[in-house]
Order: structure tokens, then C-alpha cells, then sequence
RNA sequence: GGCGGCAUAGCCAAGUGGUAAGGCACGGGUCUGCAAAACCCUUAUCCCCCGGUUCGAAUCCGGGUGCCGCCUCCA
């Protein structure tokens, strides 16, 4: 089997094939750096490093770079109002953005390329677009000569003239026509600039992708991948340049997330619905918030709630319940030497099906059915009198295994027993023994003021902290 | 106006031609000194509505209703 990825460009599922064999080449278009991200923009990092993970899972090697805006207008507005310099701004925020990211177990890009350290490739990629006539300079900005790009809207699958019918853009008193887009934008009086061959100004938004694939990946790439809102303008100008330039394909398969929305409408910035990411991981456990976002297919919209993300958690605790219950037998008891080989089969089976739902479009949600039917299954296990350490070793590694495609910690690190914690089951136990059910109530109670819940089981007494 | 998506149990959510995964919540039972955890059972004769194709449709086709998105900065 081998892996269907949807593409947008064709509008269906498709077979995976890398450029070259056994790698991967991979471009994530990242936030603007003015203010922490909101949960809306979590989801491309959640879902691609997720996609990343799964990839690297089935033997790629993947080439991941994800870029930041750290220059354009939001960010001068932004750091107008606060006083400061743009670049102290944004790189503030790029560090509060791997912050946040990494307590969602995302795992930095192997290059985080900024349009200011990218400044040179993105001034001569316009002048080479000039020089091919695609664009043209007007009154200190340049401009992308939409029209000249035959296939403009390839992505979006509207032709230019539809495009231009639905179009609300004004003729700017710089632009040929108003599909035009800005690859150069002439600086005002005050704002932070780049020399150029135009004058003194800052690159437009789109132009700063084109010259990092191509700079840090090349001409073509495997997978190309943002937010669903990005397919047009975004990529599809994105598109424009790179093939006015160097006449190949810029992407083979272009990936898009679908939204989250809050009361069933889109968070965003403009509409002020937003719930920043800094703000919820203080108050909730960040992996039950990726768990939330996998648990849907990355291209369907999610409506966020609280309650929607407490069940989220709940159902989290109860894999890892089931792993920490595994780990407990693991230690308490002993290895019979039984037959193991009914079990191990079924195992291996689970493997199997999780790789399958991956395959199919990375479908996190039956992926995550799958974990919960191999909870099942060791619950059951666990059921049993006597059990082996090969077959409860084999469940662990394989939850760990799933956990670390899908960047979801199941296998909890162990802390250090806690001497007094110990101490005082085992005065219960000489309390319950001695049928002393109040004293050993309390203590159970006592601990549980303290966050650590008891359970007894045939084989011996566990307990662990609630979380 | 153009392009696209979605509509499945109380809630969330897979499934896209072969007779409805999974989770949360609820109820009953088993286990337990009592619990916890877990297991078992129960919970959509049916997948927005109408019509069609088919031996067979939630899944395909036509029509309709509702919601959402892109076409403007936006993940």
C-alpha cells in the first residue's frame, strides 16, 4: 500500500510519489509575527508535523521548512503602537511562537527561514521576473503581471475572468489591472525599509515563499501546504511566480487545513473571535488540545468549545489510563512463560490497521478509532489472570509507537515513587487488613486532597496523580 | 455573480455502492469491604427533504432546503 495524499490542485486523493526516492520535500507557510497565535493558526503545525511524523514513520526523509513573516504591514502597525522596532517585535514573537507550538509537541521545522534573512534572494527574484516581463515596475512598487501567467487559477480553479468578475479589488493607481498583485512595496515616510533596485521599501507578502522554496528546497517541491484560506491569493500567486521564473511545477501536491471556528463561524484576527494559544494552554492541557484537533480530518472544519475539548481530555485519559494500567502489571506481576503468540498476532494486526488509516489521506480520526480499540484490547488483556510481560512490554511499545506518530505523549514518564506516598498505602493495607475501613478511608481521601488517587487491584495496590 | 465545503444518535465524529467505526454523556449489570479502573449489555431499522439509477445507496445522478468558506489582510 503507499500513501494517498488529497491534492487541491486536482481535487482528489492521490498516490504519493516523492520526487526522488525515500525523500521529502516540504513547505509550510507560517504565521506573521505581531501578536501570539490564536488556536486557529495551531492547526497547520499540528496537522503537518503530524504529516511530517508520519512520514519520517513510514521511512522518509523529510526535508521540512516553515517560514515567518517578520516584515509587513501589521507588524509596523503593531510595533507603531507599542513603541517598539519592528525586528525586537517579531522576534519576540517568533520565539513565544515555538513557545506555544512545542507544548503541542510540535517539533520545529528543520529551517524557520524569515523574509529579512531572505532579502537578497527575494530582490533578485523580482528583478529576474522583471527582466522576463512578468512584472513591472510603478511609482517605487513592482507588480505581478497577472494576465501574462497562462495559468493563473489552476489552483483555485477559477479562470482569470472569473476571477476578475468577483473581484472587489480597486484599480490601484499603480496596477495595469486589478488582478495585479505587489511584489515590491515603495516605503512611506518612516517605515522600515530594504534598498532595491525600485527605491528604498519591503517585499510584498506572497513573494518571500516563492524565494525561500526556492532557495532552501528548489524548483520543485513534493508537498506545499498551509491553511485553507491561503489557496487563493496566497499559493496561487505563490504559484504564479515561481513558474513564471523557472518554468517547472512549483509543488506536486498543495495541502489545506480547514478552520476552526468558534459558534460555527471562522476564528479570525479580523473578526476578533479568537482564542489565543498562550491564554488555553495555561488553562488546559495542551496535548488534550492536539488530541481535539486530530481527532477531526485535518481538512474538515472544527467548532471549538470548551466542553468539546473536555471530552477531549477524557477521552485522552482513558489511553493513557490504559498504558499506565499496563506498565503497573508490567511490574507487579510475574512472567508465566504462556503461550504468547495469540496475542502478539492481534497486536501486529492493530499496526497494520493504524498504517492503513494513515495511508489513506493521513485520517488521524480513524487512526485515533484504531488506539482506542487497541485500548480495548489490552483492557481485556489486563482482564486476564495471568499475563506475560512480553505480550503487556508489546502493548506499551506499541502505544508509544502510535503516540509518536500522532505527537501525543501516552507512555507518561515515570516520576520517583514517592517514599511517603508509599509509606502511607501500606498503612492502609495494615489498616484494610485489620478491617480498619475508616482509617484506611481517610487515607485514601487524604491522598486524594492530595491529588493521588488509589486503586486496588489483584495485584497489589496502584495509585497515580491525577492530572 | 463565480468557485468550493458541510448536513450521520443527546453531543463530537468516521464511513462515500453491500446493509451504520470510535469517543463523550446517559441507563442496567459484573468485579470491589466501599470505591476507582475495567469488562459486558443497552442506546440511529437508519444517515436534511423530494425524485431517479441499481439486485442493493448514508454513499451515485437530478432537484430542493439550511449552514459555512474563498473570491479583500487572514492558518
Amino acid at each position: 500500500m503507499s500513501i494517498q495524499i488529497y491534492n487541491t490542485l486536482t481535487r482528489q486523493k492521490e498516490t504519493f510519489q516523492p520526487i526522488e526516492e525515500g525523500k521529502v520535500k516540504m513547505y509550510v507557510c507560517g504565521p506573521t509575527v505581531y501578536n501570539y497565535i490564536h488556536i486557529g493558526n495551531a492547526r497547520p503545525p499540528i496537522v503537518f508535523d503530524t504529516v511530517r511524523r508520519y512520514l519520517e514513520y513510514r521511512g522518509y526523509d523529510v526535508q521540512f521548512v516553515s517560514n515567518f513573516t517578520d516584515v509587513d504591514d501589521k507588524i509596523i502597525k503593531a510595533a507603531n503602537e507599542l513603541g517598539e522596532e519592528v525586528p525586537t517585535l517579531s522576534k519576540r514573537f517568533i520565539e513565544a511562537y515555538h513557545e506555544d507550538t512545542s507544548a503541542l509537541n510540535v517539533r520545529k521545522a528543520d529551517l524557520h527561514p524569515t523574509v529579512t534573512d531572505t532579502m537578497e534572494d527575494i530582490i533578485q527574484f523580482i528583478e529576474k521576473l522583471v527582466e522576463k516581463d512578468y512584472a513591472y515596475a510603478s511609482g517605487g512598487d513592482v507588480y505581478f503581471r497577472t494576465k501574462k501567467f497562462d495559468d493563473y487559477g489552476k489552483l483555485s480553479h477559477q479562470s482569470i475572468d472569473e476571477l476578475r468578475l468577483g473581484s472587489r479589488i480597486q484599480v490601484g493607481e499603480n496596477k495595469e489591472d486589478p488582478l495585479d498583485f505587489v511584489l515590491w512595496k515603495a516605503a512611506k515616510e518612516g517605515e522600515i525599509y530594504w534598498e532595491s533596485p525600485w527605491g528604498q521599501g519591503r517585499p510584498g507578502w506572497h513573494i518571500e515563499c516563492s524565494a525561500m522554496v526556492k532557495k532552501y528546497l528548489g524548483d520543485t517541491i513534493d508537498i506545499h501546504a498551509g491553511g485553507q484560506d491561503l489557496s487563493f491569493p496566497h499559493h496561487e500567486n505563490e504559484i504564479a511566480q515561481s513558474e513564471a521564473l523557472n518554468e517547472k511545477t512549483m509543488a506536486n501536491y498543495w495541502m489545506h487545513n480547514g478552520y476552526i471556528n468558534i459558534n460555527n463561524e471562522k476564528m479570525s484576527k479580523s473578526l476578533g473571535n479568537f482564542i489565543l494559544l498562550h491564554d488555553l494552554i495555561q488553562k488546559y492541557d495542551p496535548q488534550a488540545f492536539r488530541f481535539f484537533m486530530l481527532n477531526v480530518h485535518y481538512r474538515h472544519p472544527i467548532n471549538f468549545t470548551d466542553e468539546l475539548l473536555d471530552s477531549a481530555k477524557t477521552s485522552l485519559e482513558r489511553i493513557r489510563t490504559t498504558v499506565e494500567n499496563l506498565e503497573h502489571r508490567i511490574t507487579h506481576s510475574a512472567d508465566l512463560g504462556l503461550e504468547n503468540e495469540k496475542w502478539l498476532e492481534k497486536i501486529d494486526q492493530y499496526k497494520a490497521r493504524f498504517i492503513e488509516e494513515m495511508d489513506d489521506d493521513f485520517n488521524t480520526s480513524n487512526a485515533i478509532a484504531t488506539l482506542f480499540d487497541l485500548s480495548k484490547e489490552a483492557n481485556v488483556y489486563l482482564q486476564e489472570e495471568n499475563t506475560t510481560i512480553e505480550v503487556l512490554e508489546r502493548f506499551v511499545a506499541l502505544f508509544d509507537e502510535f503516540g509518536q506518530v500522532l505527537g501525543l505523549e501516552l507512555k507518561q514518564a515515570k516520576e520517583l515513587l514517592d517514599e511517603e506516598i508509599e509509606s502511607l498505602i501500606e498503612q492502609r493495607n495494615q489498616a484494610r487488613k485489620e478491617k480498619n475501613f475508616q482509617l484506611a478511608d481517610q487515607i485514601r481521601d487524604d491522598l486524594a486532597g492530595q491529588g493521588i488517587i488509589l486503586e486496588d487491584t489483584p495485584q497489589g495496590v496502584r495509585w497515580k496523580r491525577k492530572s
